[in-house]
DNA sequence: CGCATTCACTTAACATGTTAAGTATCTCCG
DNA sequence: CGGAGATACTTAACATGTTAAGTGAATGCG
C-alpha cells in the first residue's frame, strides 16, 4: 500500500531543489482541507445510506434548527451560495422533504421550511450521526476539540472583512 | 446587513424547537469549512489575476516541489481525485504549464513535471502569495497558527484508517 | 505461453462551486 | 404615479468533486 513498483528509475532522477518550499501540504490551506475530508470521511456513508449528501444534509439541518427562512437567510446558514442552494432546492422540493411558500408581503421572497417527511428522515439520521460525532470527540479528545473549534473560529473572525488590520483595533 | 424586513411574519409561526441541536454553525465540518474559505478568500483575486485556479495553483505547487511525478503520486500530494486531475493537467498541459511523458519501464505511467513557463509563472504569483500568507500570520498571530497548524494535523491523524479506537493505543 | 487479475490512468455522468446574466418584484425619489 | 435602481432569486455556463465504468498495459500463476 505503501511501496510502488518501478521505483528503479528514481536513481536517474536529477538531484535539484534547495528550497522544498516548506512543504506545501503543511500550509494552512491543505491543512484545512485536509482536516474535513477527514471528518467528512466519517459522515458521507451514513448520510449516503439515507440518500443525502453532504449539502442536502446541511440544508435539512439548518431548516430544522430555524423553522422556516427565506432562500438568502438559509444560504448563509448553510454556507452555500445562491445557485448552489437554488438547485438544491429544486430537488429536495421534489423529493417532498421541504415545503415552499411565497411570502405574503414581497413576492421576491420565498419561505422554505423542512417537511414532515423531512423531519422523519432526519429523525432517522441523527442518531448515527450524534454517534459518528462523538466518536471523533472521543478518538481527538474533548478538550483539545473545543480547543480546536475555538481557533478556527477565531481565524475566520480575524480574516473577515478588513482590509488590512485586524478588527479590535478597526477604526470605522 | 444584519437586519432584515419582513420579520413582522415571523410572529405567527409556530413554537417548537427545544433542543436547537447545539447551532449547528458551530460543528467541526461546518468551522473547518468556513475557515478554509475565509483563508482561501485571501488568495483567490490574487491567482485569479494570474490565471490560476486554486487546484492548478495546487498542482503547480506540488510540482515545483517533486520534479517529476506519476499522476497518481500527484493526485496523492495535491490532494485531487484522479478525474478531476485528469482533466485539469489536460488543461495546463494545452497552456504549455507542464509536460507529460509516458515512463519508459511502464507504458501505462505518464510522468508529469512543470515546463519553463510553468516556472515562470509560479514566480511571477509566489511574491503576492507569500505576502498574502505573511498577513495571515500576522492577523492571527504566528504562534497561534502554529497551534492550529498542529492541531489540524494530529485530528487528521487521529481519523485516519482504522475503523475504532485511536491509533497510541491501538491493540492491533 | 495464455489468460484472468491487477494497475494506472481516462471518460462518463451527475452534483456542486463559482461567476455572470436574466427575471420578476419592490423602493424610492422626482 | 412612474421609471430608475435595488433586491431576491433563478438560469446559464463552465470548472471541480465524486463515483462508476472503460481502456490499455503489466503481473502472476497454471
Amino acid at each position: 500500500m505503501t511501496k510502488r513498483p518501478a521505483d528503479s528509475e528514481n536513481a536517474s532522477a536529477p538531484a535539484a531543489r534547495q528550497v522544498p518550499m516548506r512543504d506545501f501540504s503543511r500550509s494552512l490551506p491543505m491543512l484545512l482541507l485536509r482536516a474535513r475530508e477527514a471528518v467528512m470521511r466519517q459522515f458521507r456513508p451514513s448520510l449516503r445510506e439515507h440518500g443525502l449528501t453532504e449539502q442536502q444534509w446541511r440544508i435539512l439541518r439548518a431548516l430544522a434548527s430555524i423553522e422556516a427562512a427565506e432562500v438568502t437567510e438559509l444560504a448563509r446558514t448553510a454556507f452555500l451560495l445562491g445557485p448552489s442552494l437554488s438547485r438544491i432546492l429544486r430537488d429536495l422540493e421534489a423529493r417532498n422533504l421541504i415545503e415552499r411558500k411565497t411570502a405574503k408581503a414581497d413576492q421576491r421572497r420565498s419561505m422554505v421550511s423542512i417537511s414532515r417527511d423531512g423531519v422523519k428522515l432526519m429523525a432517522s439520521v441523527a442518531p448515527s450521526s450524534e454517534a459518528i460525532y462523538a466518536e471523533i470527540t472521543q478518538r481527538f479528545g474533548a478538550r483539545k476539540l473545543a480547543e480546536l473549534q475555538e481557533m478556527l473560529g477565531e481565524l475566520e473572525r480575524s480574516l473577515a472583512a478588513p482590509g488590512a488590520a485586524d478588527e479590535t483595533t478597526a477604526e470605522e
